[in-house]
DNA sequence: GCCGTTTTCGGCCCGACTGTTTTCAGTCG
């Protein structure tokens, strides 16, 4: 078994120990085993002993060893001897948890959600002690929903929730500050809900608004500081959940919320061991006195330490890290992939510098698609030095550079011959066909396009669309040798249904000196404000500010491209 | 099951909400 395999093992057993009934510690010290595994770097080949991690003890570590050289364990075996495999998935649903399944199973011998569901029909579940009438009711719904809904969302199909959210409680005269948490704060790239930290000294005011919003699906709970709903955007169900708070806690309710878990162990981890407790509403010392705080500034600061970015919240090593250099939205100078009406953008030139303008931005480069891209309306050598010409007669108060998003074709030529593409400021090379080709048809495509000396960047470097499309085949490890040998920038696409490169991948290229680019491949001006979730994912990979390209001023940027992306 | 250590076992993050109870267990984040 691999490292993958053996994390999910790992996670397989907590789920099972969790239906049986076992010491909740037991199952979440599998957990932990899990994340201890997938936050070390090395490979299992690197790592003699999995013991010798914090949080894995002999135990599991006979397990890991166990499943690395056989691929199984006596443990999961045994559960999965004891334990019908139809629980599992009974988990997931709301309101069910490991204790109250065992006792379905047990007392009713309910194996199966089909079963679960014929025992709420006939009243069986009722007449359990600790249940009733309301919980059978709740667990057929939940039995019936089933599978129509995805666990996690990806982070664009919330956007419309998110904006709309901000603009409401923006509007609303009871609330005194309010931020999205959670996931989302994080830069995750999908999210389970959305959670709004709202402070207020008129709770039953907000509670009111709340759920007297016009597109409620459901009301999951509503208590006196926490609103649970759900709401309907367009075709999509939003989980969102609202958390009422004074004003003096709210910083400590924003981070408690922001988590993520892993991150709030090691916080309260911290305090415990000064004596502190931590919780939503205040950091208690030993005496119970409660301090609270303005800001998270403030709420690090009392620890001795620095701000720890929301999207370096994982429980990694974020507390022993500092983060001076990490990229800001701040120091984002301008946006080098957009798309204008000449391709199948929907604004023109001087519409985009417009708004680009309006970003503060100095710079930009405007990229459309070239020939071979039909449907999207490419342009030939022949529009392309037209459009060029109007770039640059272009009257604005910004820096535009030329250039074009290049097909890298199926059979691993460009689009355009060197002679069309060498005067040109910025050539982004991509692939948009034949993704089903094989790793190494798909490397000599990339090969191919980082080798050519008037390439500056590849976009969207593995084609994923998150949940939606998987993305061709790419060995990234060779790519990034590919793009440091021959300094090729590679694009992080801050379209929030792409994220490519994805924080993952960009970590593996820290200890490389590839450069980066953060660009919306923005189709409409509305788009140039998607240079936030790509800020946030590099942050999240932890790319320092001088790493990427376009937070670098046009002279710097200028010097770049005469240096690296021409032939002299 | 892991950890730390008062080296043998107790504590493991903490609080809100719900539905069931009639003071609390289970679930959730």
């Amino acid at each position: 078994m691999n490292k993958k395999d053996i994390i999910k093992t790992l996670e397989t057993i907590a789920v099972y120990l969790e239906v049986e009934g076992a010491n909740a510690f037991r199952v979440s010290a599998y957990r932990k085993a899990a994340g201890a595994l997938e936050r070390d770097e090395r490979s299992m080949e690197e790592l003699d002993d999995p013991a010798a991690l914090s949080g894995i003890g002999k135990g599991t570590a006979g397990i890991i060893n166990d499943l690395r050289e056989t691929g199984t364990t006596e443990l999961l075996e045994e559960l999965r001897e004891s334990i019908p495999e139809g629980l599992i998935p009974l988990l997931k649903l709301q309101g069910l948890g490991g204790k109250k399944i065992g006792r379905l199973y047990r007392e009713l011998g309910v194996t199966n959600a089909a079963e679960l569901k014929e025992a709420c029909e006939a009243g069986r579940v009722e007449e359990l002690s600790g249940f009733g009438k309301k919980s059978q009711e709740k667990i057929l719904a939940a039995v019936e929903d089933m599978g129509k809904r995805p666990e996690r969302l990806p982070v664009a199909g919330v956007m419309n929730a998110v904006h709309d959210l901000h603009a409401r409680l923006q509007a609303a005269d009871a609330v005194t500050r309010f931020e999205l948490a959670g996931s989302f704060r994080r830069g995750r790239e999908t999210v389970k809900d959305l959670d709004f930290i709202i402070s207020t000294d008129k709770p039953e005011a907000v509670k009111e608004l709340l759920l007297g919003l016009g597109n409620i699906h459901a009301v999951i709970g509503s208590g006196d500081t926490k609103i649970s709903v759900e709401l309907s955007y367009d075709d999509t169900i939003v989980p969102a959940d609202f958390r009422l708070v004074e004003d003096g806690a709210f910083a400590t309710t924003l981070h408690h919320f922001t988590g993520s878990k892993d991150h709030n162990v090691l916080m309260r981890q911290l305090a415990k061991e000064r004596g502190e407790k931590i919780s939503e509403y205040g950091v208690e010392d030993a005496d119970g006195n409660v301090k609270q705080f303005d800001t998270e500034q403030a709420f690090f600061a009392h620890f001795d330490l620095p701000f720890v970015p929301p999207e370096q919240r994982e429980g990694r090593d974020e507390l022993e890290q500092s983060f001076d250099d990490l990229v800001a939205l701040e120091d984002v100078k301008g946006d080098l992939h957009m798309h204008t009406t000449w391709s199948d953008g929907a604004q023109s030139i001087q519409e985009m510098a417009e708004a680009c303008i309006a970003k503060g931005y100095s710079y930009m480069a405007i990229t459309d698609h070239s020939k071979f891209l039909r449907v999207a309306n490419g342009l030939n050598e022949e529009r392309l030095a037209r459009q060029h010409e109007e770039i640059r007669a272009t009257d604005a108060d910004i820096q535009i550079f030329t250039g074009t998003e290049m097909d890298i074709l199926p059979d691993g030529t460009l689009d355009f011959e060197d002679a069309i593409i060498e005067s040109v400021d910025m050539v982004i090379a991509s692939i948009h066909s034949s993704f089903q080709q094989s790793e190494e048809e798909i490397m000599k495509r990339l090969e191919a396009a980082c080798r050519n000396p008037y390439v500056t960047m590849i976009a969207h470097p593995t084609g994923r669309l998150i949940g939606k499309r998987e993305g061709y085949k790419v060995d990234m490890q060779r790519l990034i040798e590919l793009a440091a040998e021959t300094a090729t920038v590679l694009e992080v696409n801050a379209n929030p249904s792409r994220l490519d490169l994805s924080a993952e991948h960009l970590r593996m290229l820290l200890d490389s000196d590839v450069r980066i680019a953060i660009n919306t491949d923005a189709h409409h001006f509305d788009m140039l404000e998607d240079m936030e979730s790509g800020v946030k994912t590099a942050r999240r990979a932890g790319i320092p500010a001088e790493r990427i390209i376009n937070t670098w001023s046009a002279d710097d940027l200028k010097a770049f491209l005469q240096t690296f992306c021409t032939q002299s």
